[in-house]
DNA sequence: AAACTTTTTGTGAAAATCCCCAAAAAGTTA
DNA sequence: TAACTTTTTGGGGATTTTCACAAAAAGTTT
């Protein structure tokens, strides 16, 4: 066994500072210290040699998303989640990251975080390795009481924003006085995101969605909450020109990452409207649910749909479908069309709603249909006839389509 | 005086036929009496000699539209409203006329009828016409026994069309029974037509406009009544096999011919949808009223909307209208757009709905706002780019449509 | 089966739209 | 004022779309 051999880090330490620079002088290269969500715990300062990777780790006070992204993919974050072993790490000069060594730091089987060890003079040797081992185990009790400080504060911010979702706060000068007693900056704009699982979000899952929305810099996620099976975000619009495609984007990157990283797969995103006023966040958590219900209504309609903004009519429908509904109205032009395709057995609806669904555009929608674009364009002829419809009138277009869809939706 | 001279009409006589041949025997010619509104009353059966026109009048117990028409065109019809002389109508062998003489038969200062003489052999003397006027002085008791009758029959009417309109009529077999009783056959589909005045519609306003529904045969009038301002009518949809367009021209010509024969300015005529079930009258009524009320809010955009069915989009207006005011919803891209507008003095808002009102044709919306084409193609790459806007997106452009719409009303 | 209507597909020329480039005009910033 | 960005306009060629016509195919009626 090694515990009888020389061991370095059974002495006290006050801060982890302090650790990070006895490791440095024992194994005599840059050290650094992370938490499991790739944040800047200490470093090691009595070394000046470094290198890119680890210079904007200290400057950011986390590591850069595109490393991370780079040690996943090559495989570097799966091995030290799988083992108490050190890893070594081949340069990668693209990303600005030198030889390194990293170990996880473990308490019972999950990660409190991580030692990096630079070899910039030398490689470690295995005796190095043991030192490590040991230093990593050294240093869990320190995590641990840091974890558990952050658990406390993000229970907290659990229950802030839950009060917010549910209305429960709703002057804006309480709202900002707990964010401040959060220590959460506000942004000027924001966004709730809400990610629907086909399942109640395991523990296990809930770690992976932590640690994703820790390592993610693109969108600030200012609070999160998890209910059943839904992933509930409050995020910064800030910094973007437009920031509706951003938040489209990190919804969709987001969800990738859980599925390519974690295996969580099947989840849909959905994104509220920009808002300005934190007083309004429960009304953008009722947008992003909205979006979930048309789109589990109109799958392939709103496929490609995430924000709220982006429905179109389709944010209208509950209210169309019940007006409808109640007045038992029927569209002329769709009526007849329906009795033509069933005495006729045509499929003039469905051109139809092929054409407009491409925008009018003959060619994709014949392509659509799988017939000869002169054969759309006789259809269309005789739709206008028999339903008596001006394609050249978008008014009478869109009601159409919407007809089309609600009528889709009832059923008909 | 002519009192002193024979008059052969002062003899009693049974019927108004009875009348017309006396008529006939006396000038030697074909007589014909016609109610104000040109229904046929009574014709001279002892001589065999007539034109197309007489027979067809004869025939369809009403003298055929196309002759009432070319008669008010050619000037005999006013004329006729206006003197108690004979008037002498050249023949018109395109209509199928031949010479003939016309006098109108008076009470007071109201016409009940026509005396049509046929001058198929010889020309009336001036005596002729002494004795026409006779005659139609003769007649007019019995003209006036006919009108009370019908009167009569007409306030019933007009008693029944209310109760429908007003749900005071619900059950099918009953409004059946009403029908019958007044010699109504109903259509199979029907539509209500609301006749919108710029004033309340005054007594001879009424008498021409019930003048006109009746001569007018291109649709079948069931029912009709006045309201103020408003003309309503129960117009049956049968016999075509696109009844919208019909009634649609139908009410335009209704409107053109109050103006031009009548002098009845500012008609906004509205339809409502087609309707088999006579107990959905009142909803047909509401909808030729929310045809009104769309119309008075968009009337650029709805100018050439008679029908319901027509309306598209602006059918959910007041709906949406509604939603959006609740919800304080702003569409980001034209929020955007707005901005831009504002910052640059620019008018990309502007320049967005005319490309959508026509229909995403650049050449007429460049024409339409006065700019070179490819100024409009930068200007929409512009929008796209400022609006996140994707051109290709029916469903986004259509709530970028009616989103414009509802600000416009909204009054931004 | 023959005659007929409706629908589909194909062809090719005319028309239109799209797209790139460039210059001018207008507006902004240094 | 100069440099710069944004917007407008124009030309002109490549590409698409549109449209008319015709033949074939499919479906209906007699």
């Amino acid at each position: 066994m090694e515990g009888n051999r020389y061991d370095p880090f059974k002495a006290a330490f006050d801060s982890l500072d302090e650790f990070a620079d006895m490791i440095s002088q024992v194994l005599k290269c840059p050290i650094t210290i992370e938490d499991a969500n790739h944040r800047l715990l200490a470093y090691s300062t009595h070394d000046e040699r470094t290198d890119p990777a680890r210079i904007s780790t200290i400057i950011g006070r986390r590591v850069p998303e595109k490393v991370i992204n780079q040690l996943w993919k090559e495989g570097t974050i799966p091995a030290l989640l799988k083992t108490k072993e050190p890893i070594r790490v081949k340069s990668m000069e693209d990303i600005g990251l030198g030889h390194r060594v990293a170990i996880s730091i473990w308490k019972q089987d999950e990660v409190l975080g991580f030692i990096w060890a630079l070899e910039i003079d030398r490689s470690l040797t295995n005796d190095d390795f043991t030192l490590l081992k040991n230093a990593a185990d050294a240093v869990k009790n320190k995590l641990l009481q840091l974890q558990t400080r952050k658990n406390k504060k993000e229970e907290r911010t659990q229950e802030f924003f839950w009060k917010l979702l549910t209305r429960h706060l709703n002057s804006p000068r309480e709202i900002m006085e707990h964010f401040h007693s959060l220590q959460i900056t506000p942004a000027k704009f924001f966004a709730v995101q809400v990610y629907k699982l086909p399942h109640n979000i395991t523990n296990k899952e809930e770690q992976a969605i932590s640690y994703l929305l820790k390592t993610t810099q693109r969108v600030k996620i200012l609070l999160y909450a998890i209910d059943c099976n839904q992933l509930i975000l409050l995020a910064a619009a800030d910094y973007f020109d437009n920031p509706i495609p951003e938040l489209d984007y990190f919804a969709k990157m987001f969800a990738a990452k859980l599925d390519d990283r974690f295996g969580i797969k099947e989840i849909t995103p959905a994104c509220s409207g920009i808002y300005e006023d934190y007083s309004k966040i429960s009304k953008a958590y009722d947008e992003a649910n909205a979006v979930l219900t048309v789109k589990s209504k109109f799958p392939k309609e709103t496929k490609n749909i995430i924000n709220y903004q982006k429905l179109g009519i389709y944010q209208l429908f509950d209210l169309l479908l019940e007006k409808r509904r109640n007045e038992e109205y029927e569209n002329y032009s769709l009526k007849k069309l329906h009795e033509y395709d069933q005495k006729h057995n045509s499929n003039l609806l469905e051109t139809l709603e092929s054409f407009l669904n491409f925008d009018d555009n003959i060619n994709d929608a014949a392509k659509d249909l799988n017939v000869h674009a002169n054969t759309l364009a006789y259809r269309l002829k005789r739709i206008s006839e028999i339903g008596d419809i001006n394609f050249k009138d978008p008014n009478q277009k869109m009601m159409l389509y919407i007809d089309l869809k609600l009528n889709k939706y009832k059923g008909i």
